[in-house]
DNA sequence: GTCTATACACGGATAGAC
DNA sequence: GTCTATCCGTGTATAGAC
């Protein structure tokens, strides 16, 4: 844990901001939260953020950030459409262990439909990318014919949909946190043997 | 569309309740916006329903009912776990479909801090039951040694996150909402050959 | 830059007439 | 049962002193 006391009070609010909205969601969060984590008081988050929806803006631009330079490094290197996968399936529970409230924080900000724009500052270079891969090892045969839109909706459903339904999943299934964590570190592996036996020919 | 006006008050209510709750989450949604699509005003919601706590609570138990009668069906037939899989699928889909918000409101309900009593109100019976159908015909290698907790959550993600991700599936791919719902059709048959090339032995 | 005090609008809830 | 009017808490935002 940072202590949030070192930092420049700018810093610390956008550390606050950041918990505070990434949980309660926009309409959920209160000024006044953000305020009492920052250890300060709601003008100064005035001050320097002239209003809730421009401090909000400026969580959600670094947050949908945090996607692009994980990922940016799978595509330099030249390796088959199995393998890219797979190594996008591990660098992104990384980033999905690391932040576990990302994908409910993005999917509710880019449905509310008062802020359509948001919906554009998300990078989706990435999808293009797997869909040339894929038809260049379907001419080698080196996977089997499937629909690689439907397969990378699935892959990112995979990863996704269980830090977004932990609550259930723990209940599902009688975990605690601990064992919780454990299935999503076992995860991982599970999901790369998936993606073989639909993709291998 | 139904005709919201010939309805009785109470349902008219339930009706304008269900549409606001259910696209802006309980946050989001004002008492005001729900008498103005019931067509009365807000004292009268506060007659029928005492308070916006009960309103909500009162739509939450509908649409969670929604899952089971669908899916209870499904176990009853005597049909092998592969099957069984397929025709959950098929199910959970038709479901989907017809409700495509309810994945999101009942997580957005379910990972509310201040509401931890909602969690206990969804059916969890049938993980169980997948489980035990699973290691039945594990037994009699009909099926591949997988591990069917971690196949369960990916059958799910991969049903229920294209209607969470639908803005941002349209953007990344650039589909209108016509070819979105295709999308969504040829879906099921998709996933279903999915489910044999990671089960079948 | 940081604080206290306060303005002001909004939204849930209620009183009371019909 | 249904309405209008109103109360009152809460939350964003600002004014102004230090």
């Amino acid at each position: 844990m940072i202590d949030i006391k070192e930092e420049s009070t700018e810093e610390r609010i956008l550390i606050a901001a950041e918990m505070v909205f990434m949980r309660d969601g926009y309409n959920g969060s209160r000024m006044q939260d953000i305020a009492d984590k920052a250890g300060i008081n709601k003008a100064m988050l005035h001050y320097y953020f002239r209003s809730k929806d421009k401090l909000f803006e400026h969580i959600f631009d670094l947050k949908s950030k945090l996607f692009s330079p994980k990922i940016e490094g799978l595509l330099a290197e030249n390796q088959s459409f199995i393998e890219l996968i797979q190594n996008f399936i591990e660098k992104y529970f990384e980033l999905l262990i690391a932040n576990p409230f990302l994908p409910l924080f993005i999917i509710n900000t880019v449905n509310n439909p008062n802020r359509p724009d948001f919906l554009e500052k998300l990078p989706y270079q990435l999808n293009r990318k797997f869909a040339e891969k894929y038809l260049e090892d379907l001419a080698n045969r080196k996977v089997k014919q499937i629909n690689p839109l439907q397969f990378i909706i699935s892959v990112m459903g995979m990863c996704i949909f269980p830090f977004m339904a932990k609550p259930m999943i723990k209940k599902a299934f009688e975990m605690d946190e601990v064992q919780f964590e454990k299935i999503m570190e076992a995860r991982v592996e599970e999901l790369k043997n998936y993606v073989e036996m639909i993709l291998k020919p």
